[in-house]
DNA sequence: GCTTGACTTCAAGTTAACTTGAACTTGTAG
DNA sequence: CTACAAGTTCAAGTTAACTTGAAGTCAAGC
């Protein structure tokens, strides 16, 4: 009946490994309180900002982009559904973007390989645009 | 008029960095041959392999698997644009379950954090299906 | 002959997102 | 009281895909 969980507890409920929880409190992500013993103690609330945290992942952000929107919830309060969904603004614009180019490149599977286009002289099937998550380095540009 | 290119050429044509083909062909990804001098000289049809490899980093394949598919194509002569489309079986089917997943992801940002479902306990929109090029690591899995 | 630029190799550095290991301390079951 | 599991910190290791730097070679222009 205690309210707080311990790190494996959250461990468990979320798939996140305990290292991986101890690692996102130090970036920022997550917080803790300490029981005596000098051990986490973490409010059921966390369990959603984890899921949040997850889902953000799979949609290509980094951790740094995860934790600059995780700031920008109300300190003052758990955060409600509509905290929750004012956050995800960007989000939408940026998983089209991706679609369109996952789909850009389907085509062009049939298209260009197929008809035997896949020349760096004619073919602008795979370029730059979102490659979230890479930015400055590799060589991953490509002026179609 | 010479047939052969050198390292520049290829970098400036592909728009892949020197230090990234050389790279490559230490993975065994792309082949030279060498001047007198000890310099690269490409063939042309080198450009056609990149572009076929930017084109499967871009689909969310390891330069890794990329050398897998490539080491399908027949040493006998360049390529044809048959040997090429024979590789992309698989893609097709992983372009299409990231979409999905792009999809399932877009649609719970409307549905699941707007409605405030984005809870471990109940919510299972982020799956642990592909996830291109991260293997063995990460705590990227979840049980939906 | 000298400088410049393109090229070479090889080792080491970079970034993200964690994991692993070492060295300890705490909590719990018997 | 003794195990042993679970927690803690801190530093270092891991993987992918390259980049950067050092140190040296080679070809062309003046």
């Amino acid at each position: 009946m205690d309210p707080m969980l311990t790190i494996t507890d959250v461990s468990r409920r979320s798939g996140v490994a305990s290292s991986a929880l101890r690692f996102y409190e130090e970036r920022g992500l997550i917080a803790s309180e300490r029981a005596g013993s000098g051990h986490r103690r973490y409010p059921r609330s966390v369990l959603r900002r984890i899921a949040f945290i997850v889902f953000a992942q799979r949609i290509g952000l980094t951790l740094e982009e995860i934790a600059a929107e995780l700031a920008k919830l109300p300190a003052d309060h758990v955060p409600t559904r509509r905290d929750w969904s004012r956050l995800s603004g960007e989000w939408r614009k940026r998983i089209d973007e991706r679609i369109a180019e996952l789909q850009r490149l389907r085509s062009g599977l049939t298209e260009c390989i197929g008809c035997g286009c896949l020349s760096i002289d004619r073919c602008s099937l795979a370029n730059p645009a979102d490659m979230a998550g890479r930015k400055g380095q590799g060589p991953r540009y490509w002026l179609g």
